[in-house]
DNA sequence: ACTATATTACTAACTAGTTAGTTAATACAG
DNA sequence: CTGTATTAACTAACTAGTTAGTAATATAGT
């Protein structure tokens, strides 16, 4: 009769099941599959190859392939709202608040090129996942009242233009950001110019944020009616 | 010995060959079909039963799925370049050129969804197919080059600021228009506002063309420094 | 007859999802 | 704390359907 519970397997701290893990080496398998070849072109192989996982337990765990890409992209919208540290900025000089705000944007979308990928991909899918899902609404409502609240002061204060809308300005300085990173492939191609060197990013931030500003301490616009549509 | 060629089928003109028309239907097919799905998710077989001809014949006049998707990608490129009618906005005084140039870079993209779409795949897939391709190199050196004239004319005047790059300016335009329409979607869902509604677009494009003038127009930047990078 | 054009039928490889089970952890009665 | 029932974690092998690409063959125009 052997006594087991003294042998060396079984003293052995060798964690076979993970469940915590397996989920979470999943997810990250998982992320990278799709950042880099989309959703129609992540195959559920190569996650369970990379995640060092059996494919069933991806089954197991989230259902399907278009329910692992929704956790994927929820978990990369959960981590920009974490991120999003823009409540300190409500109490500074509304010029040096929106510089803030504007670079801050900009270094963040530096910082997490995934997200811009999954953000396109999303796109090229009519946002339909997104739209089937419970969380992620509500994602913007902080930053925009800080645009609001900076915009205000610095109205009262007689430094900026009257008339802004926050969403059109946050528009704005995403859209200065995003371009420049997400076409970055295309554009680099077609200006023959590395646009992912560092000194190129740096100068694009300094640029956005004076873009940005400019608008913003403009007194009124150079000629109130702008131009037709054809 | 039967006399064939006074049947009906052989005098009924019916076009049963034309090379021209067959591949033109390949193409158009094509694009609808990358655009709405992207290059993974695009199928050969729809393609095929979309233009009405058969399978092979796609593989007769473009070799591959990939080589399709190119010549989806050019002729797209193609015809933006066709369009680009920009020549004649560098007569106008500087302001006003420059006001076209940002309103006609919108319009374009507000009609042409499928480049949009086609340019986000294409980064997607890193620009692989772009790269290998002859011809769309050298596409923005006209747009460049009426951006630097209309920039030259306006700082001669002492209308426009001094050291601006080109390149910068031309991201700024495209990025202000691009990403609020390639990312409608997911805008649209999480600010809870229609993108889309024909009002929305006309403001943003106000909105932008202000944005460029704005920082054109102002003499220099409020405060020289910028913020430091974290 | 000959060639460009077109089609039918086919295949090898792939791919999302399933089946049918084994193994480890946990709860729980005695 | 020990044996047993139950649940959860995990796996190998498979299936049904898809997909890019091809080979053999037919037909029309000259």
């Amino acid at each position: 009769m052997p006594v087991m519970e003294l042998d060396v397997a079984s003293r052995t701290p060798k964690v076979v099941r993970n469940p915590e893990a397996s989920r979470a080496r999943i997810l990250d398998a998982a992320r990278i599959e799709f950042v880099t070849h989309g959703l129609s072109g992540g195959r559920v192989d190569r996650i369970a190859e990379q995640s060092g996982v059996n494919k069933n337990l991806i089954y197991h765990y989230f259902g399907s392939k278009d329910a692992l890409y929704l956790a994927v992209l929820e978990r990369i919208y959960a981590d920009l709202r974490a991120r999003q540290q823009d409540q300190d900025l409500r109490g500074l000089p509304p010029i040096e608040g929106m510089k803030r705000l504007v670079s801050n944007t900009f270094d963040h979308f530096v910082a997490t090129p995934d997200l811009i990928r999954l953000m396109s991909i999303e796109n090229i899918h009519y946002a339909e996942h997104l739209k089937s899902s419970g969380s992620t609404k509500a994602l913007y409502s902080g930053l925009l009242d800080t645009i609001r609240i900076l915009l205000k002061r610095g109205q009262e204060e007689g430094v900026f233009r009257a008339n802004v809308d926050a969403v059109d300005l946050y528009l704005s300085i995403s859209g200065l950001a995003y371009f420049f990173l997400s076409n970055q492939h295309t554009l680099s191609w077609l200006l023959d110019r590395d646009l992912a060197a560092r000194w190129r990013v740096l100068k694009r931030r300094q640029h956005v944020v004076e873009m940005v500003l400019s608008y913003l301490t403009q007194a009124s616009p150079v000629e109130a009616g702008g131009v037709d549509p054809q």
